[in-house]
RNA sequence: GCCCCCAUGGUGCAACGGCUAGCACAUCACUCUUUCAAGGUGGAGAUAGGGGUUCGAUUCCCCUUGGGGGCACCA
């Protein structure tokens, strides 16, 4: 029996974090086994579904690269076989009409909620006989069709659960048709999940009172019934269930955060799952290698976004320059910085991405290589210019000292320049390296200094310095006038 | 009110019923005397509680507690 899979959003939301992870465990489930993974959008509920929401789901999915094999199909699309099976439920005696309507359903759900006593439905109209029951509606009385649960108790052996069991007095009889002849969710998806031939519904925690539910209609149809698991749900730092108060929209959003999908993916199989040895960092294809629903954990996570910055930050390290440029190069064209040399950002940024962790970071990483002009991140001149006297004096040695470099610069001919300057200053290393990282990086991080400067080359490096050296000066002069520079000790570690 | 599920450090995961409960993120310290968002080393930190079963329970059973999900003519 070869594994069909498939994942059911409904359109009245973004792809959101927990939805997401739904997806690839099936996604994973079909690829590890040869399977095909459906997409069926649940859009019965016209109200509250829009076409905006269809494609974000798609673009969500997209952009985890979790591709689809059938569909996307809509639910909305088979209500005529939905209507068709209920009324199969109705002739087999499986479902009643009901008669009560909304109205004095809802007022007897307030009064039972008021006194304490349950809210199901009491089971009124279900002793009707067939022929009052036949009479009332040819005389155009309005009626929902109803699933007469039998007695018992329904179970199934849950992939991830385990045995599941509920005994069915305690679940109502509930719609499958309403009095408008649109079927309701349960039956919908019996008839989707049948009619699309799915082996294994693995769904969210949430759904597991759905089960039993659905069990019964594929009993009551005499149908074969696929197997279920059920997916313990993400949760905020609260530890309630993920919602838009954790700041977890769409995972869309993560995408405008920076982050890869790769680092995106391997996160969220992360949650609630694992290979079942230490390995954490993973490929795609490791994870559809390693992935087993019976290794799926049973309790809720909860989402890390610290954990997924990290991971996220291994996977930039892990990726080639030409696909880390493909991020890179469209955002520094925004902001109007033009690169030519595809080969020199490919260098920059296999020099920079051990560090980042997100792809903005990236960016900022590899900006003072091919910008004209730095910022000067306040926190890095506060803490390595803070004697601007001494760190102009530095930068104006090492201009000449490094103009005098034979062309191409290298980090081994680098080093003895710099470590040279700061023993014949009579300082530490770090006083000439920090000043000269801020100079040249505009900020406190980056990689070893020597590759820097000489991957920088001659030309930027000594335009860094002059700038620097114009910012510094003019810093020195303030600080005259206000009454004396810092004199605390410079920082030489 | 009823039903269902879950329970290892702050967080994510390991541990055929059997080493001193392991790894990662975060955290703290040290280190790399070149920064940190990178690397290295080390520290602190967990089996919710109580009963069983067993030679032996993180692991199996029961109870308690705690947490979560659900109980619509929503999906």
């Amino acid at each position: 029996m070869t594994v069909r899979v498939r994942f059911a959003p409904s359109p009245t939301g973004f792809l959101h974090v927990g939805g997401a992870r739904t997806a690839l465990f099936n996604w994973l489930l079909a690829r590890g086994s040869a399977g095909t993974f459906i997409l069926r959008i649940e859009d019965t509920d016209r109200e509250r579904s829009s076409d905006e929401m269809t494609s974000a789901i798609l673009d969500g999915l997209a952009w985890l690269g979790l591709d689809v094999d059938e569909g996307p199909f809509f639910q909305a699309e088979g209500v005529a076989r939905h209507v068709a099976d209920a009324q199969a439920l109705h002739e087999r005696g499986a479902a009643y009409r009901c008669f009560c309507t909304p109205e004095e359903l809802a007022a007897r759900r307030e009064e039972a909620k008021r006194t304490g006593t349950g809210y199901g439905y009491d089971g009124r109209c279900r002793e009707i006989d067939a022929s009052t029951s036949d009479s009332r509606a040819g005389a155009g009385e309005p009626f929902a069709l109803r699933f007469r649960v039998p007695r018992g108790e329904t179970s199934w052996e849950d992939l991830v659960h385990g045995p599941m069991s509920f005994p069915n007095d305690s679940i109502d009889d509930f719609i499958v048709l309403r009095s408008d002849e649109t079927p309701v969710y349960n039956l919908a998806v019996v008839s989707d999940d049948h009619d699309a031939r799915v082996t294994h519904v693995v769904r969210g925690d949430d759904h597991v009172s759905n089960t039993p539910k659905q069990i019964m209609i594929y009993e009551a149809l005499d149908r074969p019934q696929p197997v279920f698991g059920h997916v313990p749900l993400i949760l905020g730092t609260d530890g309630k269930r993920l919602s838009k108060r954790h700041g977890a929209m769409s995972v869309l959003a993560y995408e405008e955060m920076g982050f890869l999908p790769e680092g995106m993916v391997n996160f969220l199989a992360l949650l609630g799952w694992s290979p079942g040895d230490d390995r954490e960092v993973m490929t795609r294809d490791e994870l559809v290698e390693a992935f087993a629903v019976d290794r799926i954990l049973k309790k809720g996570a909860v989402f890390d976004l610290e954990k997924l910055e990290w991971l996220n930050g291994q996977h930039i390290a892990a990726s080639p320059a030409e696909s880390l440029a493909a991020h890179v190069r469209p955002a520094l064209e925004e902001e109007g910085v033009v690169i030519e040399d595809e080969a020199r950002l490919h260098a920059v940024v296999d020099l920079v991405k051990g560090r980042p962790r997100t792809l903005p970071a990236l960016v900022g990483q590899v900006r003072p290589f091919v910008a004209r002009e730095v910022d000067y991140e306040q926190a890095a001149v506060d803490r390595f210019w803070k004697r601007s006297d001494e760190a102009a004096r530095v930068l104006r040695e090492l201009g000449p000292a490094l103009a005098g470099l034979p062309e191409p610069w290298t980090p081994d001919a680098v080093e003895p320049v710099v470590r040279g300057l700061a023993e014949r200053l009579e300082m530490g290393a770090g006083r000439v390296i920090n000043p000269l990282r801020v100079a040249l990086m505009g900020q406190g991080v980056s990689p070893g200094i020597f590759d820097v400067v000489a991957l920088m080359g001659r030309q930027l490096v000594e335009r860094r310095i002059r700038t620097a050296l114009g910012y510094l000066d003019a810093k020195s002069a303030v600080a005259d006038v206000l009454g004396g520079d810092d004199t605390s000790p410079p920082e030489d570690a």
